[in-house]
DNA sequence: CCATAATAGATGAAGCGTCAAGTAATGTGC
DNA sequence: GCACATTACTTGACGCTTCATCTATTATGG
């Protein structure tokens, strides 16, 4: 085990506030959709994510690959939403193994309602403060933190 | 209710990186230290900030405010980690209420012996993927962040 | 001083995510 | 075309965070 490679202190400050970031903003975010909506910010993702999709459907596996879940818990959060009425359940045609997850009328009605405040609370918290090159330095930086995580030997 | 202030295209990709990584990093860095030193990111977080305190002491005030956590939290976690023996609760000698929490000698060890692999990853998700200017670009736009979210009305 | 409020922390229940197993269907090698 | 591995998903248990509530101590107002 050779010397460790410390960060330096420009390093350290960005480490620092990227961990509060990542910390704060998702607790906010989290306790804006379940004041105003009753729902958790993954949930709000995945019915928005179908209000999206094609015929509102997507097939489980796509679905958690899109909103960065593993399966297991995609498939917990769709029973709670199928409950509430918001999503059902279909075999997939073409694959006896895989289901289709539909947002419902009532599922979209609940996108419709949620979507203006959530996204004024997501403007108001990040984007109100940044500047257009702001804006892009984040997609840039973003990107490549990405690449690095996703070229992960085993997530 | 006016219309909602959509995100622009530039807005929205920014947003999806974003919390894409919001959602990923924790769980990659969660992963590392749970697998390489048996500890969650938050508990590593708390040692660490012990380590740098003068005498290794905080009161859990203090420690839950900079590491980010409710009071209730921090004191599950520091229940935890006293079971562990790498912290101890001593009352606090100015304020009867108060407890401090102290880092062990044991407590000690785990961080020095935690920290490089940490770091490593650290650097090897986030830092190994960004030049200067990113990083100072980084830190600018988290810190843009922070003012908006420590700015909120009620936490 | 005394009542009231505010602060510091602890604790138990509830909800959600993760993990380990399990089932069922579909590819793949020989 | 039959074993074997892989894929797609479900389920139950466990651990952690949050929330509400509680105790104890310290400030504050009159």
């Amino acid at each position: 085990m050779s010397e460790p490679r410390w960060l330096t202190e420009n390093e350290q400050q960005a480490w620092r506030r990227l961990a509060a970031v990542v910390l704060k903003l998702p607790s906010e975010l989290e306790r804006q959709l379940q004041q105003d909506a009753d729902i958790s910010h993954y949930e709000y993702w995945v019915l928005a994510l179908l209000s999206e999709a094609p015929d509102r459907t997507l097939q489980l596996k796509d679905l958690a690959a899109q909103s960065n879940a593993t399966l297991s818990r995609l498939s917990h959060v769709v029973s709670r939403l199928e409950k509430r009425g918001w999503v059902t359940r279909e075999p997939c045609p073409h694959d006896a193994r895989a289901n289709n997850a539909v947002l419902t009328e009532e599922g979209w009605k609940k996108v419709v309602a949620t979507a203006p405040g959530h996204v004024e609370c997501v403007r108001s918290l990040v984007f109100d403060g940044l500047d257009d090159a702001d804006v892009d330095d984040l997609a840039r930086v973003c990107d490549a933190i990405l690449d690095r995580l996703d070229a992960r030997p085993q997530g």
